[in-house]
RNA sequence: GUGGUCGUAGCUCAGUUGGUUAGAGCGCCAGGUCGUGGCCCUGGAGGUCGGGGGUUCAAGUCCCCUCGGUCACCCCA
């Protein structure tokens, strides 16, 4: 084969799938630009350390999922995997007024092994607040993330929450937690007979059933979290029931990244029947900005994946009677110059218009104009040229079929009673 | 990174125990009397059978390698 094709876990999307596309961004823009979010454009690629101290160094992400390369200039750089940790080093770069709410759209990469709702490069939309620790914030965004999955009609969805604890209090859990694994080792999965001390939070993690069991009764962060940790989820808590957003608290909900502290969350589709539900999560961090070399400052943030978004829209029928938009289609069986100057003179008008090219036969260009989705055909000829007109013929709708002849003059108020 | 599965026209697939010029449906293009779409009829274009190597008189069909898709694990969005 000599051709070429996208390389290995991406793909390109064409319309009319990329309209849907389009539509999500131009949705999360609206509600994140209504809670007072600005638009973050930064960068694709980082310092390598951005990603190896954002992320944490130990993370499955950082250690084997990472497309690193060396610039011309011996720069190490790597394609952003997520956007939290680019996000804080442009903050630490620019030091903005507190708090700073900014919102984004940008392409992931991650190398690994693609399968069904994941990709090696995909697309990921979110927010980061830096410089408050207020629970309330924590509620905002939570909500900013339901409500834009909610406004693109997504019904099937749970929300888990949890609150990993904080500095002070995540060591003693910590502690707990792997003395208790330690005396269960031998009831761990295969997986996870080794690794356990290293990274006893990835256990918390484990679907398989050995180690489900073993957590039945492994101490909980609920039950470790320090007084402010404590005060702080259950402010969360009680601003979610108050603005009305329903969640369920889990215990074991840790999250891949290293630098998550106190509050975590994720939403995921039960309309999507792979492992790869998660249509978007994320949680609070505190000691990024200072891994970044900047000054302390309390995070807040969460992802979420276009394509993921994209799977569950469809997988709950959202896609199922869609149109296309387009209004007006011109036929031209003269010289091609009407359709030319037609064509240009609805658009201006702000009528959506297309036509057919390379002078082909009245019935190629009427097929044309029903397959373009086209709401009234325009045909121009011999005829319509000498008496200065233009025939309108209605393809869709409830007039479909009726066809006119009308003068050029009253020709685009005709168009524009048809179209209502 | 590990494992399963698949790879024949733009798409979905058929191709018998290896045997002549590789098929269908859909889509596309052109006709079905002068300039009228979706339905119907007729015709047409389009494939180095993912790629490379091997076995054989003969390979889409068997073997090896490789690339790619897909699904699962890991992890995530």
């Amino acid at each position: 084969m000599t051709s070429f094709q996208a390389p290995t876990g991406t793909r390109d999307v064409l319309a009319p799938e990329s309209a849907r596309f389009a539509r999500l961004i131009s949705t999360f823009a609206r509600e994140a630009q209504r809670a007072g979010y600005g638009l973050l454009i930064s960068p694709m690629f980082e310092d390598l350390a951005v990603f190896n101290r954002g992320i944490g160094e130990d993370s499955e992400v950082v250690t084997k999922e990472m497309y690193t390369f060396e610039d011309k200039g011996g720069r190490n750089l790597a394609l952003r995997p997520e956007g939290t940790a680019s996000v804080v080093r442009a903050f630490v770069q620019h030091r903005p007024l507190l708090p700073w709410k900014a919102w984004y759209v940008t392409p992931a990469f991650r190398y690994e092994r693609p399968q069904a709702g994941r990709y090696r490069q995909h697309h990921q939309l979110g927010v980061e607040v830096l410089g408050s620790d207020d629970p309330d914030l924590d509620v905002e965004v939570i909500a900013l993330l339901h409500d834009y999955l909610h406004r693109v009609g997504l019904r099937q969805l749970t929300l888990r929450v949890n609150s990993m604890g904080d500095e002070n209090c995540r060591p003693a859990y910590l502690e707990v937690l792997v003395s208790y694994l330690g005396e269960h080792q031998a009831r761990l999965c295969d997986e996870h007979q080794e690794g356990w001390e290293k990274n006893p939070l990835r256990v918390l993690d484990c679907k398989r059933p050995a180690c489900q069991l073993v957590l039945r009764d492994a101490p909980r962060f609920a039950d470790s979290l320090c007084e402010e940790c404590e005060l702080h989820i259950a402010r969360v808590l009680e601003g979610l029931d108050a603005v009305g957003v329903r969640y369920s608290r889990d215990d074991f909900l840790v999250r891949g990244f290293d630098y998550y502290t106190r509050t975590t969350f994720e939403f995921s589709s039960s309309a999507l029947e792979g492992a790869q539900n998660a249509v978007g999560g994320g949680g609070r961090y505190n000691g990024l900005t200072e891994a970044l070399g900047g000054p302390a400052t309390p995070g807040i943030g969460f992802g979420s994946g276009i394509e993921r978004v994209l799977l569950a829209q469809e997988a709950e029928g959202l896609f199922d009677n869609e149109e296309p938009a387009l209004e007006l289609f011109v036929i031209d069986l003269a010289g091609g110059e009407h359709a030319r100057d037609l064509t240009y003179q609805l658009r201006s008008l702000g009528l959506s218009c297309d036509r057919a090219f390379d002078h082909r036969s009245m019935k190629a260009q009427l097929r044309m104009a029903d397959r373009s989705g086209a709401r009234i055909a325009l045909i121009v000829g011999q005829d319509e040229i000498e008496k200065g007109e233009v025939t309108l013929r209605v393809l869709r709708g409830e007039h479909e079929h009726h066809q006119e002849q009308v003068a050029r003059g009253v020709m685009v108020e005709r168009i524009r009673e048809l179209l209502s």
